[in-house]
DNA sequence: TTGTAAGCGTTATCAG
DNA sequence: CTGATAACGCTTACAA
């Protein structure tokens, strides 16, 4: 169990000092050919790498990125993870992930770790629990140390910071569109409580292509699911004690499960109704029928925020202290649940 | 944006040593009950929090865990990451997550990166690719120089280390068992290639248990999938060009192709035909029928991986040089694609 | 009771 | 061309 390398055991082995070490290796011109590829040459065949925690507190910088989601078993969270562990790989950063539970606590004690230097800056995605109640120090705390913070999807007006979103009320209006245009005239929608802002701008946007086509928009018409893990009653007797032809569901797992339900009641999707979902991830690919769903672009999200974040960690700090909202395109991709 | 409070900071602010203040917040017997509370008091006030590299650094272990996996947009790897996150959190580590894309080369580069210093010990499941070619070289290394390595899913026996596994022997034993207990007697078997371990031992369960009760198993009656991404054609051709009245698969993913190909062709399941899957994910219990699977327990795998890699990280090195494998009980949960 | 100094592994500055 | 020294932030003998 050979002891890991350092500069000091090369020195010593080789019978110079420490410094002549650290810059032969790293090819000073001020190193004799000579010394320098006995050194390179002893400390390849030993497999030196330099440690990175010394690094990490000589440079006052990590590489390292920290990502707070609420969630990780979930399709969306983990595209865009994916996205972002790639982008950061490809330009020398590690990820290190943390989970809230949808807990402000959770939250806070993740990025207050996370803050203690072992990160130059965050990707994150806002709990539940931190919407609603809208407390927001913890993130004040980080921006005001300098570090920066990229959000995504559920994201805050109220702090100094990128985002990446997708437009959610565009995106929800034109799939509400795209059913009416399917004639569908009675339409649904199984949505979030308001305080997760994705879905209360998706309900806005549903409401509104509604009214500019002279619809009114009854509140019967939308349903507000508060826990998604016991929605499937109240999603049975939404979608069948309502006379709809057409569904807009804010995630595949409503969208799945409406879609269950109206088949047990012998309803036939897409003839007898239509069914659109957001999130683009296994469900709807897998369910019977397949669901035409908006694509959130996870992957996209995360690349993107990876590399807006290591830009801003890069560049000259100072200076532009003027944040960018990046807003991701979303597309429709048709399958069977839509005629 | 203040700077990041430092101990010389607040030494410098209270006009006394830096090591009377680090004496004071780790409350010293050595530091007087006033300068403590002064100090304690105003290092509240600021919110001061140790840097974790700095404690890296002198402690030389980093209260981090490496994890490597295949694959990230995949809910059994998700799990396994939830319940190591769990874990770890709760003895006060954090996770760091790599993916290696089923890629050697990028598993040997992560492994690297991480192993220089970064993480106290590694969470790893292998990739395909390393699996096929058996180059363990990475691995070794990391273990020579005292890292500790625990293993998940899909591990070797090359190296010395904790693993954590299901039976899949045994799982896949019983299921077939289950599916001839129905009656069902042409099972066929959807599976990996064999280098995939757990693919290969599936197999093997499959086979025994046919075996044993007098069924011969033909060639045909196994079908190895090399790329999951382009499975469709060759699935739908194994299960409708054959006989079955029972199909195992090695995945739900497998397992929800076979069972759209079958319907379509107005195979009725699971009158005609019973499926079994491994892995108990959402495709499972969303899919039309929804699937009888072999739960494979990811957040339970996760949550025993990183308890024991932290329990090793603990104890005083050197003793104990006798590694584990722990396997957990798997358990059929009964769905409506078997009778 | 408080402070000084060495050390964790690096790099950078400056002196020899 | 090579080496000693200080610094990053923290802990801990040891000195005062």
């Amino acid at each position: 169990m050979a002891q890991k390398l350092t500069l000091k055991q090369i020195a010593k082995d080789l019978n110079v000092s420490i410094s002549t070490v650290s810059k032969a290796l790293r090819d000073s011109y001020e190193i004799s050919e000579e010394t320098r590829s006995k050194i390179k040459d002893y400390a390849k065949s030993k497999n030196y790498k330099p440690n990175s925690i010394a690094l990490s507190l000589k440079n006052q910088k990590t590489k390292k990125i920290g990502i707070v989601i609420p969630e990780i078993v979930h399709h969306f969270f983990a595209t865009v993870i994916s996205g972002a562990e790639r982008v950061a790989n490809e330009n020398g950063y590690q990820v290190i992930i943390t989970v809230s539970d949808e807990s402000f606590d959770k939250e806070v004690v993740n990025m207050e770790m996370l803050a203690n230097g072992s990160i130059d800056g965050f990707i994150m995605s806002l709990s539940k629990e931190t919407m609603d109640k809208h407390d927001l120090h913890h993130l004040r705390e980080v921006t005001n140390q300098g570090m920066p913070i990229v959000m995504f999807d559920r994201v805050t007006n109220d702090i100094a910071c990128d985002k990446i979103i997708i437009d959610d009320v565009a995106a929800a209006h034109s799939a509400t569109d795209f059913l009416m245009r399917k004639g569908r005239k009675n339409l649904g929608l199984i949505t979030t409580v308001d305080y997760v802002s994705v879905g209360r701008l998706r309900t806005q946007g549903f409401k509104q292509a509604l009214t500019e086509r002279g619809y009114e928009c009854e509140n019967h018409q939308v349903l507000k699911i508060e826990n998604a893990d016991a929605c499937e009653n109240e999603i049975e007797k939404f979608v069948v004690g309502n006379n709809f032809d057409g569904i807009l569901a804010v995630n595949e797992l409503f969208a799945v499960t409406a879609s269950k339900a109206l088949q047990k009641h012998g309803r036939s999707i897409p003839d007898d109704i239509a069914i659109v979902a957001f999130t683009d991830g296994m469900l709807s690919k897998y369910a019977s029928p397949t669901l035409t769903t908006i694509g959130q672009k996870g992957e996209e999200m995360g690349g993107i925020a990876a590399a807006k974040l290591i830009e801003r960690l890069e560049k000259k700090e100072s200076d532009s202290e003027s944040y960018e909202t990046v807003i991701v395109k979303t597309s429709l991709i048709e399958r069977e649940s839509t005629p």
